[in-house]
DNA sequence: CAATCGCTTCACT
DNA sequence: CTAACGAGTGAAGCGATTG
């Protein structure tokens, strides 16, 4: 039984701004999605546990948080600064020699081979310690039998924190755990499992799993499994491609002028088709999305016959798309998608 | 019937 | 007081279509 370390990185986005300017450490201190002159039109994607102390949580409108903490320091969102910070951790990390997969940008999870809970152990107070002293940043390890159950055991202790759940304590970590902290549950499940009466682990484990798969589909084997402690779900040392890459951005103002939304599309096209070629990646299918002011959202897609990776091909297909949007209302934000890729680095079967 | 298409819904930071 | 506030990215699922 192949035991997983879940590393999940405390704060990431936020720590990462203090790592370089120590000077915010302690102060209430958000990242979010807009630059510093429009930040009050976007939302939180992170705050440090001084801000979410005032209640600020990640996907709250910047403007919001404002009015709950006036002193709230900000810094606009700078990924490609947080992705060489993860691309350090996991060299980091897979210095030790184990499957690793990067979950997410401050995610990972490595798979052990026959090493027990005590070495799993002392393994992640290694990683945690390395992980600090070279880089400033803290992060919790969750240690358990499968990805998720020690994912769920590390979220449960944050932050700055260390904790392993085995075969035997298992029902105990579960029982009386909510729904809403498993992951992949979301405000509509977690209403709709409440509407079945389900607001617990334990409530799940006793639930028909007839109908958890009735109600669920494929989604509720997993609740079912993972309530019971039986999903021991791997570690893969693969990195899954991606199947999907956009681009989108709210507009200075909301507008009906199709010149001036073609121009927006024509730009993200351009910074799109740049990161596909970057990842070496091809697409067949590209899409376009435009949010109305009343923010009702439009997507429309269409299909080439052949992989392509060609920047003017995606540019004049999206603006064609773009042109065939109703445009009764103005339009606040647009994206560009691509979808049904091939190629990048783990070259996909066909 | 399986794959693909166009689109919607949902989760998460 | 209540409603409005509200970014960006990606996966999964669904019904219709098609070979």
């Amino acid at each position: 039984m192949a035991i997983v370390i879940y590393l999940d990185m405390d704060h990431f986005f936020t720590a990462c701004e203090e790592a370089r300017n120590p000077s915010l450490k302690g102060k209430p201190l958000v990242v979010g999605t807009a630059s510093e002159e429009k930040k009050l039109r976007g939302v939180v994607q992170t705050c440090n546990y001084e801000a979410r102390k005032f209640g600020i949580h990640s996907g709250m409108p910047t403007s919001q948080a404002y009015s709950l903490c006036k002193e709230l320091a900000y810094k606009e969102s700078d990924d490609a600064y947080y992705q060489s910070i993860s691309d350090r951790i996991l060299s980091m990390l897979k210095a030790y020699g184990f499957p690793i997969e990067a979950i997410s940008i401050d995610e990972f999870a490595i798979g052990l081979g026959k090493e027990g809970y005590g070495s799993a152990i002392l393994l992640a107070k290694g990683m945690m310690s390395s992980i600090s002293s070279e880089l400033g940043l803290a992060c919790t390890i969750g240690i358990s039998f499968g990805k998720t159950m020690a994912k769920m055991v590390c979220d449960d202790a944050k932050p700055a924190g260390l904790a392993s759940v085995d075969e035997h304590s298992a029902a105990g970590f579960l029982h009386d755990k909510g729904v809403e902290k498993i992951p992949g549950v979301g405000l509509k499940t977690y209403e709709k499992l409440r509407g079945l009466g389900i607001n617990t682990m334990g409530d799940l484990a006793a639930t028909d799993p007839q109908k958890l798969l009735s109600a669920f589909g494929s989604f509720g084997g997993y609740l079912y499994s993972l309530s019971r402690g039986q999903l021991a779900d791997k570690v893969s040392d693969s990195v899954p491609a991606a199947a999907s890459l956009s681009r989108e951005k709210t507009l200075d103002a909301p507008t009906a002028d199709i010149s001036l939304i073609e121009k927006e599309i024509l730009e993200l096209a351009s910074i799109l088709a740049k990161n596909a070629g970057d990842a070496g990646l091809v697409f067949k299918t590209i899409g376009v999305k435009m949010r109305y002011s009343d923010f009702t959202e439009k997507v429309k897609s269409r299909s080439f016959l052949h992989y392509t990776g060609s920047p003017s091909l995606l540019g004049s297909a999206a603006a064609k798309l773009a042109r065939s949007f109703p445009l009764e209302l103005p339009v606040r934000k647009v994206g560009v998608r691509i979808s049904s890729m091939a190629g990048g680095k783990g070259q996909r079967k066909l």
